[in-house]
DNA sequence: TGGTACTAGTTGCTTTTGTAACTAACAAGG
DNA sequence: CCTTGTTAGTTACAAAAGCAACTAGTACCA
């Protein structure tokens, strides 16, 4: 045992990071788990939809790279939470466009107000230039091709 | 709709940080699933034993950060592939020291060395200083104390 | 000895996710 | 029309995770 000594655990990146982002994930479920009862992946999709305005479902799972599984559940669950609304478009009838409706665009409204204070303070901890190389090295984490070549959306 | 336009969700850093850790994670899995059948979950119990020798469950929960079911999951689970045993302490009978098996030790080898490849491929993206500052941060994010002062522990 | 309380670890049950198969709508060619 | 192929979205079933109740061993104290 004990081998490969100077190889800590904590240092591996997938692991770093994936403490890192349950660690702040859990402290922010708490605004869209108690108030509204959301699940991560329906605050998510509230988020796109507040942000980007409607879009259909096809569109939500390539922007927000959400399997589509997942965006069906969790459109159901805001839709029986009279937070949004489908509507086939006449074109084609297989795309649906998702709006918020106005309950939803509150809930958003004030979800977002949280997020933004939830970043801010996080990043007071950080220097101007930790906050951008932070931020920089994540998100091209994040746009890494996929290894092999499936996106998994299939 | 689209207030808050200066409030990009691909800054916010919980959502920022989940998409970073799942783009790795999903690549590092190839090497345990594929070869040894692991979950994740196993794949860092294996991981903690190899690297800091024998421990109790107990310890491991608190030293890896996984809530106890799990741990008592992915050692069965380890255990039935022949890669650790455990031994109750004679002192305390609930204490069982979990140790690997030589089989656990070479898994743990070939996986660490696996880790290793890993990380150092993906850190040539990075500066010297983008890696100092990223591992830095992450750091201080992961160990951030808990928000209602649970640690989810019990 | 018996009672209460605490810790280690497991198990049962429920919720959530992943995978794959499915339906429905369209498009193009014969 | 009718087949074949493709895309949008749903659903059924299986794997995994979360939570809470449980067993078992120990300690303390009356």
């Amino acid at each position: 045992m004990m081998e490969n000594e100077e190889f800590d655990l904590r240092d591996f990146m997938p692991y770093l990071l994936n403490q890192a982002a349950e660690r702040l994930s859990v402290d922010f479920q708490a605004n869209y788990r108690g108030r509204y009862g959301m699940l991560r992946t329906e605050w998510r999709v509230l988020f796109h939809l507040g942000r980007y305005g409607a879009m259909t479902a096809r569109a939500l799972c390539d922007l927000a790279g959400i399997h589509k599984t997942k965006v069906s559940r969790a459109v159901a669950a805001l839709e029986a939470k009279r937070f949004l609304t489908r509507a086939p478009q006449e074109e084609d009838r297989r795309h649906e466009t998702l709006s918020l409706t106005r309950a939803g665009d509150a809930a958003y409204q004030e979800l977002s107000a949280a997020a933004q204070t939830f970043d801010r303070k996080l990043m007071e901890a950080f220097s101007e230039e930790e906050q951008v190389i932070l931020r920089n090295c994540l998100r091209r984490i994040a746009q890494l091709p996929k290894a092999d070549g499936d996106d998994g959306m299939a």
